[in-house]
DNA sequence: TGCTTGTAAAAGTCTGATTAATGAGCCACG
DNA sequence: CGTGGCTCATTAATCAGACTTTTACAAGCA
């Protein structure tokens, strides 16, 4: 008995009913299979999923509790379309960068990115703390060996921990907590070949020029020399996608 | 006893009861007054707030999800720190906004929006329909109308409408979620008293820059003048609390 | 001291019963 | 023919209690 349960129990549900429930309706949900309007029954759902109501009550609160669906009396679970989604629940992130919405989810990751981060830099140059200088300084220092070296890797890692560093310098617990968006970017990036074998000088200059403004205090630098690596980046990844047109 | 119904009941918990407890909590925790660490239990909870475990447990479960609480077997729900809070999930900020912390959460909130507003200019610029710059014109014009007129509420509701539809307008949904965010920012400042008796007409005639930029799909004018918008902005609000200083 | 084992506490899950809201159909009345 | 109200069936919401599983903690053993 215990030896067939070790056999036959790979993946076996550890700790988490809840959790298989939640993440596959919501994959279903955002992915679109489950279309807007549909509507589902909780009984229904306990069958199909083989496990009890309460489960299912649970982790239907928690997708209500996200806007992907919604609860009402002698009609049943409904499937709210898109527009009443918490398009920045981790949850609803994660569920549409695994399924097809990657390239849309990313797109408007990094759309946001482009609004944050400056501002992120400038509001740093005021309340930095003189460890996250040291980070600052440091991380860059790291990219600019790696990149020099060409270890996409290791230069990803520095990168990251600029960035995350600057978010959460910036002292704002909102813009602290896009840590995990900016990340998802900056490795989609390079997980996606958009990077050229070896970064950028420039934009390396670039962030020793944010960590300097930073540094020195001063917000104005902070935020234009951030806003250049973002006009930097999505240069190269244009330049990456039509090589050399015209 | 209908009559009877209907005196007593002004507001019977019509269809809430897990609604009560979920607000009851997570105020309690976004409020500080259930410190990070602090240790409770389902049954517990249950029998205080007088209701059967399923939902505590529902609630219980949207709260962790929330990252304000996380539940260990033979330990219990435990109240998690501020740096786990899921602080962009429209509950959250609305449990701060009604208790203490107001004030820091209005201040968080206008300094992201001092990031996203002119990126959402800019996209709106190369994404806005013709239906949507006939919205912005218009609340421009209502803005200019009642703004001279010293109807701050009107003016607040054409401003709101305003600022509501250029985020719409950048075709990115994060941006556009973050609607709620911004207007929040704009109530605030008015029913705070942080708007002068009659709007900055350069303020007026900036939205205008704004809406004409967006509709010559001028990117760069938009964010430039968005960009301004928000600078006019702190600054009245900072002219308004030192008044004639220095 | 360090490892094993046992125990109990608490969340997790299941089940069945009951309550209450409400959409839809039905009927009477105009 | 339509309009308002009534009934009724359906489904989520809630409750209550039993059972299961994990695991912190401690007692016992080497």
């Amino acid at each position: 008995m215990r030896a067939l349960a070790l056999v036959t129990a790979m993946e076996p549900p550890k700790q988490a009913l809840h959790q298989n429930v939640l993440h596959h309706l919501g994959k279903a949900i955002v992915s679109g299979a489950a279309a807007p309007g549909e509507v589902l029954r909780i009984d229904e759902l306990a069958t199909r999923h083989g496990v009890s109501r309460s489960v299912i009550r649970e982790a239907v609160r928690v997708l209500a509790s996200m806007g992907l669906l919604s609860t009402r009396r002698r009609v049943g679970v409904t499937v709210a379309d898109r527009a009443s989604w918490n398009v920045f629940d981790p949850l609803v992130i994660r569920w549409r960068l695994d399924g097809d919405g990657r390239e849309a989810q990313l797109a408007s990751l990094g759309e946001l990115r482009r609004g944050v981060e400056p501002v992120a830099a400038a509001l740093a140059a005021t309340r930095v703390t003189p460890e996250q200088c040291g980070v600052l300084t440091g991380a860059v220092m790291e990219m600019s060996v790696h990149g020099r070296a060409g270890d996409l890797d290791a230069f990803l890692r520095a990168d990251l921990l600029f960035h995350r560093t600057l978010l959460e310098a910036s002292g704002n617990e909102m813009i602290a907590a896009l840590t995990g968006v900016v990340s998802e970017v900056l490795v989609g990036r390079t997980h996606h070949g958009l990077m050229p074998p070896h970064p950028n000088p420039a934009a390396i200059r670039l962030h020793a020029d944010v960590a300097q403004a930073v540094q020195s205090g001063d917000p104005d630098a902070a935020e234009r020399a951030m806003r250049e690596i973002i006009a930097e980046a999505s240069r190269a990844m244009i330049d990456e996608n039509e090589p050399k047109a015209r």
